[in-house]
DNA sequence: GCTATTGTTGCAAATAATGCAATAGTGTTT
DNA sequence: AAACACTATTGCATTATTTGCAACAATAGC
């Protein structure tokens, strides 16, 4: 018996649902496919999956054993690229996890660019907000914005995130435009939930010192775009990352404010867990990646004078 | 071909050093182990082993090749186990580290016992003081003692590691038995090296104030044992873990002093990382270490009144 | 109960793997 | 320097395995 190839049928039953479709994927007989399956249930002395002629459903053994089945399958072939001749040409599955609103601005541009760089390379991403671990759920590459907790994960800087504080000039005409970050506090705040303290605002003043001012809430989301078609509408004064807001600005829909101030910028990271073989395709990404962003990203170009 | 006899047959070689070697090994003729290799490489497009007739070296691929490739088969091993229906027999290697008097004094006995248990399981077991890195050294499970500092790290406690201060009976008659922490300032400390500030000793008063005493040095080593050793031959004194200082002080070599003050304890740890298949040996393992030492382990059991 | 479709099984043909023996190459010894 | 001892490789007949086709059995939907 073949461990590897009856391997390869049973990951391929499993992801296709059929014998059938599984040994077309592979471009075999579906006696061979069915002969491998039991083969390997043989082996191992346990049954993999449930089968009647029409349903299939996996045992629990075969839920345990397709994850670990999937991954020494992909190890292997890691292990073989890594030496290969045709190094040049990356492929296998890459799993990417980023926050939804860079994923959405930027990140979609550049794995375009990416894959077409590599178009063998498959790539599976999951746009989350909040943390997943990369470990158990398999994340081969995250890009994270912010403080980074996990001190055994490979952190690689990708970018600069700066804030803008904006609104749109009509709320700015109709509200007046404040002069000092004290004078926010009769202004109406939108709010991004997804911070221990949403409401208050960190600022280095023009003389250097550092401040938080608390700024009254009208809107609070946990989504950056959404604040800022709020501000465009004139709900308010949003303090948002220059990744979404940049547009707008440049737009003239949104007006930046308190440009004299600074506000603390933080980073964007790739972050990868440390593991002992660390797959080509994800150096290759955040290689990629910090080359289409980097100390100055694009969506920063026209607004050097507002992040000072 | 078949992949996976190919890798083995490569992992044979150079783990033997030598085609015939690993083909009585693997039980087959050394022909086919030739054959295997060179479509290995084939497939590969690249030169795994240097080989005249008479000597055998790895090439750069090979070297990169042959470590990913050991683990490759030990993942495929292990995810077969997981369901196999002798699921008890646990069997393959297991890479342990741990510091080196904790290992010689009570883990030697201790894993004996567990290689009775599953005798097909491999210890491969490095005693060491200085931290390495688990993922790196493909350690699959470390003991770890005081503070962790890796938090995507697991870590189950296996036992606390309590302290007592002690010294010869000779040397205290000769030097007069302190019965105050401060009176410890006119003795000769013999200091573990391995600490951020050895001569800064901890206690806990018996009134339950908390203070730091700098004790004279008088001998310094990066080896508990050897200090031990040193208190036994009236050298000063010293702050032993129990785990190496009970045998001595039931024996009657060595005395315990400052019984009513409280020395704060630390925690031994099982410590692996957060793969995402644990193999289920290190949880074995794990889970034995746990049940040989506990809350309550064997060393401290003569010496309830000293540990307060 | 019929039908369409699924997984399994039997079997002959095709394919691949194996071991043996011969071969060629290399470091060591005399 | 030449014979020696031992190595990996290769050719080839034998053996074992795998494959696909077709027939079969089983089931869900109509």
């Amino acid at each position: 018996m073949n461990r590897l190839e009856s391997l390869e049928s049973f990951v391929a039953v499993v992801e296709s649902g059929q014998f059938t479709i599984a040994a077309d994927r592979l471009g075999i007989g579906k006696s061979v496919i069915s002969r491998r399956v039991s083969e390997l249930e043989e082996h191992l002395g346990a049954l993999l999956l449930h089968r009647t002629t029409r349903t299939l459903s996996l045992t629990d053994a075969g839920r345990e054993f397709y994850p670990r089945a999937v991954q020494v399958l992909e190890d292997l072939d890691e292990a073989e690229q890594s030496v290969s001749r045709s190094q040049q040409d990356l492929s296998g599955r890459l799993r990417l996890a980023a926050p939804l609103s860079f994923g959405l601005f930027h990140l979609s541009n550049a794995l375009n660019g990416f894959s077409n760089l590599h178009p063998r390379v498959v790539l599976d991403i999951d746009l989350n907000d909040s943390e997943v671990d990369l470990v158990q759920e398999g994340i081969d590459l995250a890009l994270r914005i912010g403080d980074l907790d996990n001190s055994t994960m490979v952190a690689r800087p990708l970018a600069p995130i700066n804030f803008v504080l904006c609104a749109s000039p009509e709320y700015l005409q109709r509200m007046g435009t404040p002069h000092s970050a004290e004078d926010l506090a009769g202004h109406r705040g939108l709010c991004y939930s997804n911070l221990p303290e949403p409401q208050k605002w960190p600022f280095i003043d023009p003389t250097g010192r550092a401040l938080t001012i608390r700024i009254p809430l009208q809107m609070q989301a946990n989504n950056g775009q959404l604040l800022l078609d709020a501000a465009s509408a004139g709900q308010g004064i949003c303090l948002s990352p220059t990744f979404i807001a940049y547009q707008a600005i440049l737009d003239g829909r949104l007006q930046p404010i308190l440009t004299d101030y600074h506000i603390p910028p933080v980073t964007a990271y790739a972050v990868y867990p440390n593991r002992r073989f660390i797959p080509q395709r994800v150096r290759a990404l955040a290689d990629y990646l910090r080359q289409q962003f980097g100390d100055h990203p694009y969506w920063d170009d026209g607004l050097a004078h507002v992040i000072s």
